[in-house]
DNA sequence: GTCTATACTTCGATAGAC
DNA sequence: GTCTATCGAAGTATAGAC
């Protein structure tokens, strides 16, 4: 198959590649992603902005790669986490990772600018929340509270929603309410948990 | 005063800002902040690229125009909309602006990448939240609800939360567990109010 | 007061040298 | 298998013509 380009490209492990997929994902962080440029990449990985394009065909590939990598590793975080039975306040504290709830911002920005990124994050939220809601499913249950009354799937898009909120707002300088809300999240988390 | 560029500059009320500004504001939402060049601009509005440079200096200063009416008009709307006592339901409603909150997260990813808008935002989202956190103490203090074990803050930090959240996803194409969300929100909402 | 001609920079990408 | 030389398109911005 390989109906794509002519030109050869660099083999999956390359050491340069994880050099450049490093760079590229903190100048997203640091400067969003419209930074992300081959040159700028390449001159934070000390390399010539060429090889950008050697080790991966267009900027949308590196910009994929970026992205599965770390959702990779998200998905097999979580993962490993509920192997055990969690507690709904450890998951509270699973989903404040602030540097990857910035990253999914910043892609999510980035999916409207470049639409082939769409579906790829799209794919990726709907397991992560699948994921996320059988964890919290399951600590329901541990404390007698049924489906109805709250269903997980929509403790699951709050617990995100105020993560991801609160770590937009504080990359912005904006904290007003913020240690309000984490107190009230988590009293009310305790809460249920007691509630057994 | 003035320190500015020699160059001279189309007055505020010149007829093509505004298409310019519109022009702006529709490729931002529909492509992202990265799609908002002069070339493109221009094109949207029919007009010659040089000529976004004549109405604005730079593109720094477009975007801020875009964003500063923009924002104005939102702190206005909900002004007005506080002159009457709200419901809780009715501040749930407003902030479920799908526009105004898509492009509220567009500025945010902007913000990371100009920091210049950076401290603009910020201000805007603070007189926003305090403003909303008023409206929302109103209508706890009349069901009867004391700050202490409901702060109108964290109220206002959770709604926007939720609504922003729902809408950046929507954009994305996801939309697992978004009805449960918005009945749960509902609910609980509608419980503060008749605990009076 | 309004717009055009044009300069300069940075971008993504490829062809081909080592 | 790895990297360099180089191209054409697109970006911002200014000087100066009408």
């Amino acid at each position: 198959m390989s109906v794509a380009s002519p030109r050869r490209i660099a083999g999956p492990n390359a050491k340069n590649r994880a050099v450049l997929l490093d760079a590229a994902e903190q100048l997203m962080l640091e400067e969003g992603y419209a930074a992300v440029t081959s040159r700028r990449v390449a001159a934070a990985a000390g390399l010539k902005p060429q090889l950008v394009h050697y080790y991966f065909r267009t900027m949308d590939d590196l910009f994929l790669e970026v992205f599965r990598r770390r959702a990779d590793e998200g998905l097999a975080r979580l993962t490993e986490a509920l192997r055990s039975d969690l507690s709904l306040q450890a998951m509270w504290e699973h989903s404040a990772d602030a540097r990857g709830n910035a990253l999914t911002v910043e892609f999510t920005a980035l999916a409207n600018h470049r639409k082939m990124i769409k579906a790829e994050i799209a794919r990726y939220a709907d397991r992560f929340r699948e994921l996320q809601a059988a964890g919290i499913a399951k600590a329901l249950e541990g404390a007698g509270i049924g489906a109805e009354s709250l269903p997980p799937v929509a403790l699951s898009v709050l617990l995100t929603s105020v993560s991801v909120v609160l770590v937009m707002e504080q990359d912005l300088g904006v904290s007003l309410g913020h240690a309000e809300t984490t107190a009230l999240v988590e009293r009310y988390l305790r809460q249920l948990e007691s509630s057994s």
